[in-house]
DNA sequence: CATGAATGAGGCTTCATTCAT
DNA sequence: GATGAATGAAGCCTCATTCAT
């Protein structure tokens, strides 16, 4: 019974890994449900008994995905120790890493940000993706707020901004890198937090710990 | 002869606009030509005596964008003075402003990053998209060595990554501001621009060019 | 721009027409929307230019046969002068021959009944075919009424029950000879509403009139 | 082994009964296999033990239902004594009662006449529907046979023609008593009944007999 | 025997595109 | 040139039927 459960939960995984290929390469609307079942190794109707309908289906990837890159996300930034900059700097890399190794995948969430425009599901794309961001967003300010409270980063700064423009522009920078294969947004999102780490720094005692001691 | 000519340009840009329109509020593939052609105000058979099918109107209503925003840009840059770091707070704002106004049309912008990862035009979009991030790369590129030449920017500064890392943030902050209806791009991307500014800032003059000659 | 209008309504016919025929020899659903494109001599898709759905289609059928079976009668009736019995004879004679001519055609009212008690429409069928129905025993009350008051019948009689029933036995003897090639509804008819007649009749005048002064 | 047997039957009862509900309430293709399974509270697999296919199944809900009236009829026409009038009237309200109870299937009835016009089955039910009609028609035949030998009927009665007439009469009513809710089916066909009893009586002695005594 | 997961043929419907007027 | 009626390819989804367990 309980093997009967898990192996239902083991088919959709294998379908929605499937869809979520399928999708990556031909988009929601070039996508037939007949290849989406090629790809998954099943007929076409066996999708139906998982998915009510291929925009349910697309729902699915979406969330897998997003579940995906958050604990991808929490488990770079418990992994770290560190002061807060070292793992602001580490959860860059980590993220950029992720996606650099998946570039195929980024074309998901470029489908996500349009389903999210224009769908019938516009609503609960939004929901979601406002949900995804805020928590995000959360994680990186609790790092900023961490840097206040250690002395690391000047008090005053507007928390909530900075966490938001630091976690846009990963995705910014990722973008920026389909377009033009020559661009690296590992590189560059580490030269950047470079300087908005300079720039969130404390003046007194935080140029110390930037540039690591080199004046007295 | 040159009034025909000037005559089928004005009717070209009636439709770009009026499919830009619909584009924007239903999508590329939730939009049927004939909603295009009614809000054109002419017949479904008409558009095809002026774009070849209906991607090709839709790469038509890209490039009208691109080419909007960028001179949009452009003026914004050229119209001020100051320094740089006023005409990059100037940019800033001017953009924020300019898509704030038509959230409407910043749909049509996910539509174009969803066509460059999974349309026939694949190649199309992610050239002319690459291009007009390069564009936009370079006029800030531009803004920042005149800052480091004037001496208001610290030399050493890794000019490419942060054009790219701040042209990446304007549309991240927008994007997110798409999601959630109580963010608000125009101050958060003020906020954390005072972030980077400082974090370029040159150390000995730039703090007082930055601080506004609150010296104590 | 009226000739435009009369096209449309022309083209309509044609289609209702078709399907009507391929309704009646596949079933509403063995029936499928391109063999009454084919049947009308057009393409599958401009069937839907004019009907919205093949449920709509099929009530449009419905409502052209009832339309036609009406006027039927309504001619049938008014054409004709003499007593309230020889109106009735001829309004029988008249409902059968319309039917026996077109077997075909009554396969449609089996489908419009089966679509009464578990189509989609039930509800619209049902309601269409009270009304169908009502008017109908109308048609033969007053009919039966007129013979009362001019003496032919006795009075007493239960005007609307005879009604609904010579209505029904017409209906039902169409539908047994459509199981029974060798049954002649048309003479079934008429020798039960002899009997029928028989039974309405006046007694002390009406004998004389059915029996043609036989007695004295 | 005889067991075994019986268990079959048993189980192919309980699966005719079921499919009976479910086609009365969907109609034959709104009735999915696996309703059908669950309302005989077994697996859709089960069901293909039994009948070969869903036709066949329809098919056998047929046979069941019309063993089961031309049953009711037989025992409503054995157990009466009396006149044949009398004879007449009780089969025609046992009739009337049997199906007012059972509207729902009633439904049935309408699906099988539909069938009889499109279904692949068309033959098959044809041929059946002909032989119930007939059975049937023998059955009030032998009743007006019976009235005449007795004197209660004219000779010279077109027996056949109003045997045909009597049994559409009652199919008739039920289905005008499907349409309209207001229409009742029982008091009509008692009332028509009346005025046909009196249409085929022995002008002499039948009047005697119908008026039950009551002379001036 | 019983089951229900899997299948894939098949239908309704949409819509980009054409072309006669 | 402008139009919009006509077309038919193509896709989503359903469901009767099968078959491994």
């Amino acid at each position: 019974m309980a093997g009967r459960q898990a192996f239902k939960e083991e088919k959709k995984s294998r379908i929605v890994e499937a869809a979520a290929r399928v999708f990556a390469r031909r988009g929601v609307f070039g996508t037939v449900m007949s290849e989406i079942a090629a790809e998954a190794g099943m007929g076409k109707g066996t999708l139906y008994a998982y998915f009510d309908s291929k925009e349910a289906l697309f729902f699915a990837v979406f969330e897998w995905l997003a579940h995906k890159a958050f604990a991808h996300v929490t488990v770079s930034v418990s992994a770290l120790g560190g002061s807060a900059s070292e793992r602001l700097k580490a959860l860059s890399d980590s993220l950029m890493a992720l996606w650099v190794d998946q570039t195929d995948f980024f074309t998901l969430v470029m489908e996500f940000w349009s389903a999210s425009a224009s769908s019938h599901m516009r609503k609960r794309f939004k929901c979601a993706f406002s949900q995804a961001y805020r928590d995000f967003r959360d994680i990186v300010s609790a790092l900023i707020r961490e840097g206040i409270e250690r002395g690391e980063f000047r008090a005053g700064l507007d928390v909530e901004s900075i966490a938001a423009a630091l976690v846009g522009t990963w995705d910014a920078l990722l973008l920026q890198s389909w377009f033009d294969e020559g661009f690296d947004p590992l590189i560059t999102a580490r030269d950047f937090l470079n300087v908005v780490l300079k720039g969130m720094a404390n003046q007194g005692q935080g140029r110390i710990a930037l540039d690591s001691g080199s004046n007295a």
